[in-house]
DNA sequence: TTGAAAGCGCTAACAG
DNA sequence: CTGTTAGCGCTTTCAA
């Protein structure tokens, strides 16, 4: 049998609601009895009873809090898949889920919605916001209150959240440099399309791509890096000029954008044939590519993972007292082509 | 809030031990009555509470029983971290987990470990045997004592397990095809190893990679199929001679079998810039090989999961009268290649 | 065949 | 500041 507060109240000689309170942090207690009763449970190597918390609990669930983009962003469907997953399991286990939806470009809707939160005495909160300061006060300030927050899908550096589940933007990029290399020949030309090296996560995924393309052996050259801002447009009218300026151009490398784009100028140019395309995640355009044997390969990093994990990882922070492990939880990667589908 | 049995108990005018018998299908309730709690039951829809059944088994945990090839064979080390997983997550919940090993060649081992697992009053069994007609019956056997059976990693066809969770063969032999497309050239051929034809499982992924390799147009042709028993020898021999044959072999599809060996004979004919490899699985000689540059792709399909699931499975069944979904549950295919690792 | 009641380990409200 | 106690929903004796 396991440890209970029981049998650590009467090795201390205090009463259960003694123990529990300083177990959970609870004040009104005095300090030397709480260093006692710390110390024994450390002792006894105590472990709470998942089973007994979540009943306790099952009258006045405990609430996490979700931020996250709305709905219409499609690559978020299979993140909240994981998060429905993950709440549905612990819906017996005393806690319950509430979304708010914000315009990720707009941090202070974001950071109204964490404040909410906390005043709804949310226990927890699942981030996904930009990396600015704005939102790095904001989680900085809710974690001071004693509510944990894990950021998810898009990290925010140097702040206090106390773990990130997502993508290794720096692996994708060399899992696609592999691939190049795969399938192209020696010398080959490639260009590559992202969004906007602003953002510290787009120039990661570029530099695993460069640094992957250089460890291997083929001298395949980056000749072109389009910034396409993830508009259509832009995107075309980009990589048209990069066509124009190296006609011999093998491959192309979508870190992130409009592929919608990139398929109308290929074929534009009627490259179908002697163009070889790698690309992230997995949105219909992209299946719809793959399919069609336009697009060779697909990068994913489980977006179902995103979502699971942080809400499983909150509530053993927020229940069992267990500290994440690992600060970056990197979702595992996925190659897929047109058979995987 | 949710539905509990003394509502229903309420209603049906008994008492709530007579509720918590016929839930449970416990006998000594009079047929009447039965009928009339389980209407009542399902119209009110309840749903027993996860937490409220674990605390109260807590004290005589459920007993599920595991039949697996040994601790020496590799393959099997992530399938039981899966498995040791679920039952850590599972432990505050009432049920405990209990390995027993068997030479999974002789299904008479099979057989005496589920048949003393059934003695031990285990509430559910995850098996991992052969396909034949010996392990079929020990299965049906057990079910029909009111043991769930759910067969991991390998099937056993035809027999009453509540479902299989295991790799998808015949997906894992097209995707072979459609990655040896991306990378052989027009008419290249191509020879499979396999260990032998005789297996179901086999026959199903050879015939994967070729319905695979038919649907595209490249029109790779596979010279030769090699049944290598796994075994080091038998697979050098007949790769060799396969060679002689057909010295413009440029890829190769590791179905299963020893990759030493195909690794030797390559060298030995001072091929390795020649051959492409497609290969399942990540044993160590693969990871090696990988890493060498000498096999290009491997294909995995998430023996972790193949542990952890099947447990949680038997969890839902046992404790929440839950059915499984579906009959196959296939784990994702995941294709890695040297900077996937 | 059925009912009553004592737990399972933890929390929270109230009393002291 | 600390102890007491009544649940949380289900299972399992023990009686009836």
């Amino acid at each position: 049998m396991n440890i209970t507060i029981r049998q650590i109240a009467d090795k201390a000689g205090v009463s259960r609601g003694t123990v529990d309170r300083v177990l959970n942090g609870r004040p009104g207690v005095k300090p030397a009895i709480r260093e006692r009763i710390l110390l024994i449970a450390n002792e006894l190597n105590y472990v709470p009873n998942v089973a007994a918390k979540a009943l306790a609990h099952s009258k006045k669930p405990v609430l996490i809090g979700i931020v996250m983009p709305p709905k219409e962003i499609g690559f978020f469907d299979d993140v909240r898949l994981g998060i429905n997953d993950a709440a549905a399991e612990l819906k017996g286990f005393g806690i319950r889920v509430e979304y708010r939806y914000v315009d990720i470009n707009r941090s202070e809707e974001s950071v109204e919605a964490i404040r909410m939160f906390i005043e709804e005495k949310a226990s927890g909160i699942m981030y996904c916001a930009m990396d600015d300061e704005e939102i790095r006060e904001s989680i900085d300030y809710v974690v001071e209150q004693g509510v944990p927050v894990i950021t998810f899908n898009s990290d925010v550096e140097n702040c206090k959240r106390i773990c990130f589940v997502g993508q290794d933007l720096y692996k994708s990029g060399r899992i696609a440099a592999g691939l190049m290399n795969l399938i192209l020949p020696m010398n080959a030309k490639v260009a590559v399309i992202t969004s906007t090296l602003k953002f510290h996560a787009q120039r990661s995924r570029l530099k695993g791509f460069k640094d992957g393309l250089e460890k291997l052996g083929k001298q395949i050259e980056i000749v072109e890096v389009i910034e396409g801002y993830e508009r259509f447009e832009d995107t075309q009218v980009k990589l048209q000029a990069a066509f124009a300026n190296h006609p011999d151009i093998q491959g192309i490398y979508m870190a992130t954008g409009s592929i919608e784009a990139c398929i109308d100028i290929i074929k534009k140019n009627s490259r179908e044939e002697r163009i070889r395309i790698v690309c992230n995640d997995l949105q219909p355009e992209v299946e719809e590519g793959i399919r069609q044997g336009l697009i060779d390969f697909t990068i994913m990093q489980n977006p179902y993972q995103q979502g699971y994990r942080p809400l499983r990882l909150l509530y053993d922070f927020i229940f069992m007292h267990k500290q994440p492990e690992q600060e970056y939880y990197f979702t595992e990667t996925q190659i897929s082509i047109s058979e995987s589908l």
